[in-house]
RNA sequence: GGUGAUGUAGCUCAGACGGUUAGAGCGAUGGAUUCAUAACCCAUAGGUCGGCGGUUCGAUUCCGCCCAUCACCA
């Protein structure tokens, strides 16, 4: 039965580029749906920025431009970065739009109507010269735990307390710096906490759906029953649906100077950009994908791939907003997890905190990523490392070694002995073949979203057909006489099999796909039922390259692309996106009454995950450096410390003498025993902090500290000591 | 802090409803080969399956605790 899908990706927020975190989400959702229509399935693509809310007002206010004219140019971007990754939407729409404006005011009035609306006054913090309320991410102040200046309204950064931003000391607004007053005003609640709600939920959350998939998957409904507690329990709390001018979204109807809370709209892009793409289109009902009854009749899907930190969004709110709305609610969610580069989180400084455009604009290959990704993903929420030596090797290896290696030793002899024309298949080898299509392991493996299964197989097929080619030799039959035959029916097997193995590949790899198409003359591949061998006397055309390896010095190019300088100080963009990624935590009920929901944003959040702990310092002053007295220092001696791990004993001259003028070097224990071997150290020159206060330590007085480099992330990458340039002599002021 | 997850060869990952010698790819080493943008083929080495307890005839697989890593906390 030909299935109807409405598939959609999370809509990026219009505040900051696509970087290779996204990437992971659009990808195996492109793939996906590549896959369905290969089987026949008539599956409708959507996506649309997410463009309201008070990040990207401000952003627009510093930029001197309107919002529109933000987002209009954010949404060219975004849609150009898809676009050169392969993912092909059928529409990349705005939350922006009448059509969005249509759902919100509809879905809202009709969930009035069910009385699931209520209006209470919340007192919350106002900026008096911006005139304005302040999300929690726009109000800093000390940490009410630990008096850690300069932290954000909910929790923070230092010790880690979660806190309502009226518990902060001293609070000011990030915006204007005014100190925020409190204010009431009334807002508008979506009551999740009614029992119609919970119980709906409840049930949503643990079902199937109609075809007797499961809803979410295993982690992901563990992960909701945290919200919903216990059969009998309510812990669900109301949901703070409103928000006061100036903001930049939808007016509420009937409430002047109230507005849609932007995370009330955005998944409601999901039917906007549907509803858009049907008007351009034509022919497709889309009431027969949004109505609940329609669709129940029709049997259509709709299934949304989303990032995990978007989760509850989607499985709580949005499922319950168009279930008492009368739509229909999600057939499946696909969660995905983040993105790591080489096992640590991405980094500015590091260089791995990759955009979508620096990537194509380096020359990479996008399939290269692409094919990447999808060993890498199982069908599951866990998080997916990126490693960039792996990568290199698994594309090189599978994609360049095996598979287009295939076609490569192959066409040579049909072109030029065989005027092109392919002969007979071997007949156990189109039997195997033939069984690994009919099997279905494949399909099964792409199906479930286990694209990770599916290549692996792939490769195993892939692999028996080179073992193939090297047991029958074409090269040792092209200069045997009369063994043409055979000579023919090898290289067309082979070349049989490297049909089968594009196939298999298009949906990960649509671009050379099509190259293998092209270079067979062939008609775009499907999925077939039956195996069927290329015709004989069919014509290819010449054999012409069809990827090429990468190389480790272009991930590194890539890599400095995108190093952030730490001295430089962050672009604008990089502050606001700072601004509003930090974590919210916190209490559950605490928040939700009180209204002030975090604007955290899907986009913003993946870039959250991003931020290091050194580009996320906070800055100093010249004044506040020049304190810290910095000094070359000659090693004059080195020596292990009796019962010490870590520690070797340095003495350091930097130039300063007792009263008979005698050099006095100054004691320092340095943990960097692991790293140094003590007598490669004597003579050496280094720096040292002069007027750190002496430390009395189990071995001695330590009157300073040696400079060394090291990874937070990763302990085992080894320690190193700082070197002058030759010249620097003891005791020279480093600043 | 609470909750959810992860921890298997140098790397990236499979797998085991508890049961003979724990798998793959890559990497390493040795060999073979030269059709193929040095790709491919064969072989070898490598793991007390994070740690400690418990259940069991038997646990890496189930249970508990601990450690480490990651995520979420409206």
């Amino acid at each position: 039965m030909t299935r109807s899908i409405l598939v959609t990706n999370a809509l990026p927020y219009a505040n900051g580029d696509i970087h290779l975190g996204h990437l992971v989400g659009y990808i195996q959702a492109d793939i996906w749906v590549r896959y369905q229509r290969m089987r026949g399935n008539q599956v409708h693509y959507v996506c649309a920025d997410d463009t309201h809310g008070t990040p990207v007002m401000l952003r627009a206010e510093k930029e001197g431009i309107s919002p529109e004219a933000l987002i209009e140019r954010v949404h060219g971007e975004h849609l150009r970065d898809f676009t050169g990754f392969g993912v092909a939407f059928d529409h990349y729409h705005s939350t922006h739009s009448p059509e969005n404006r249509a759902y919100a005011e509809d879905i809202y009035t009709k969930l009035k109507a069910a009385d699931l609306i209520d209006i209470r006054a919340i007192e919350q913090y106002f900026d008096p010269v911006k005139e304005m309320f302040l999300p929690d991410r726009f109000i800093k102040g000390e940490c009410p735990k630990c008096g850690a200046a300069d932290q954000y309204g909910d929790n923070c950064e230092a010790c880690g307390a979660a806190y309502a931003p009226t518990e902060l000391k001293n609070p000011f607004s990030a915006v204007s710096g005014a100190k925020p007053v409190l204010k009431t005003s009334e807002h508008f609640f979506f009551r999740l906490s009614d029992e119609r709600a919970v119980a709906f939920l409840r049930d949503w959350t643990r079902g199937n759906n109609a075809a007797g998939t499961r809803r979410l998957q295993a982690e992901a409904a563990n992960k909701m029953k945290e919200w919903l507690g216990d059969e009998g329990e309510n812990k669900l709390s109301d949901w703070d649906i409103s928000r006061d001018a100036p903001y930049f979204g939808f007016e509420i109807p009937g409430a002047p100077g109230k507005y849609f809370y932007v995370w009330l709209d955005a998944p409601i892009g999901y039917l906007a950009s549907f509803r858009h793409l049907a008007e351009k289109r034509g022919g497709i009902m889309v009431e027969d994908y949004t109505d609940a009854a329609r669709a129940e009749a029709t049997g259509t899907e709709m299934v949304h791939f989303i990032g995990k930190d978007i989760l509850y969004f989607h499985a709580l709110f949005w499922p319950a907003m168009l279930h008492f709305a009368g739509y229909r609610a999600p057939t499946q969610l696909c969660v995905n997890g983040f993105l790591t580069v080489d096992g640590a989180k991405m980094s500015k400084s590091r260089g791995t905190f990759i955009t979508a455009q620096s990537y194509l604009a380096q020359g990479l290959n996008p399939e290269y990523l692409r094919y990447y990704f999808a060993t890498k993903s199982n069908g599951t929420m866990e998080d997916v490392d990126l490693n960039l030596d792996d990568m290199i090797a698994k594309v090189n290896a599978d994609l360049v070694g095996k598979f287009v290696n295939i076609a490569s030793r192959c066409a040579g002899f049909i072109v030029k002995r065989f005027d092109g024309k392919l002969g007979n298949v071997d007949p156990d080898m189109a039997g195997e073949f033939s069984a690994a299509l009919g099997a279905g392991v494949i399909a099964k493996a792409f199906e479930e979203r286990d694209f990770s299964r599916a290549l692996r197989e792939i490769m195993r097929l892939a692999d028996i057909a080179n073992q193939y080619v090297n047991d029958h030799k074409p090269w040792e039959l092209a200069k045997q006489e009369g063994a043409e035959a055979e000579l023919h029916t090898a290289c067309t097997t082979a070349l049989n099999l490297f049909r089968d193995l594009a196939l298999y590949l298009k949906p990960v790899l649509p671009a050379l796909a099509a190259k293998v198409e092209d270079f067979l003359a062939i008609e775009p591949l499907v999925w077939t039922e039956v195996w069927q061998a290329l015709p004989q006397g069919h014509v290819i055309k010449p054999y012409q390259h069809m990827m090429t390896r990468v190389e480790r010095k272009q991930i590194d190019a890539l890599l400095e692309a995108n190093r952030d300088s730490l001295a430089a100080p962050a672009p604008a963009a990089a502050n606001d996106t700072d601004h509003q990624n930090r974590k919210s935590a916190k209490g559950a009920k605490a928040a939700a009454d009180g209204g002030a929901h975090s604007e955290q944003r899907h986009a913003a959040k993946q870039q959250h995950a991003a931020q290091d702990k050194e580009t996320a310092s906070t800055t100093i002053s010249i004044d506040d450096f020049v304190k810290v007295d910095l000094r070359i220092a000659k090693i004059v001696n080195a020596e292990h410390v009796e019962g010490a791990d870590k520690l070797i004993r340095l003495q350091l001259d930097i130039g300063e003498t007792d009263e008979a003028g005698q050099p006095k070097p100054r004691q320092v224990f340095a943990g960097i025993k692991s790293a140094y071997d003590p007598a490669t150290l004597v003579g050496r020159m280094t720096v040292m902090v002069a007027n750190l206060a002496p430390r009395k330590m189990k071995f001695g007085m330590s009157e300073g500290m040696v400079l060394a480099a090291s990874d937070d992330a990763d302990k085992s990458s080894g320690i190193y000591i700082l070197s002058p340039d030759s010249g620097a002599q003891p005791g020279m002021r480093v600043k």
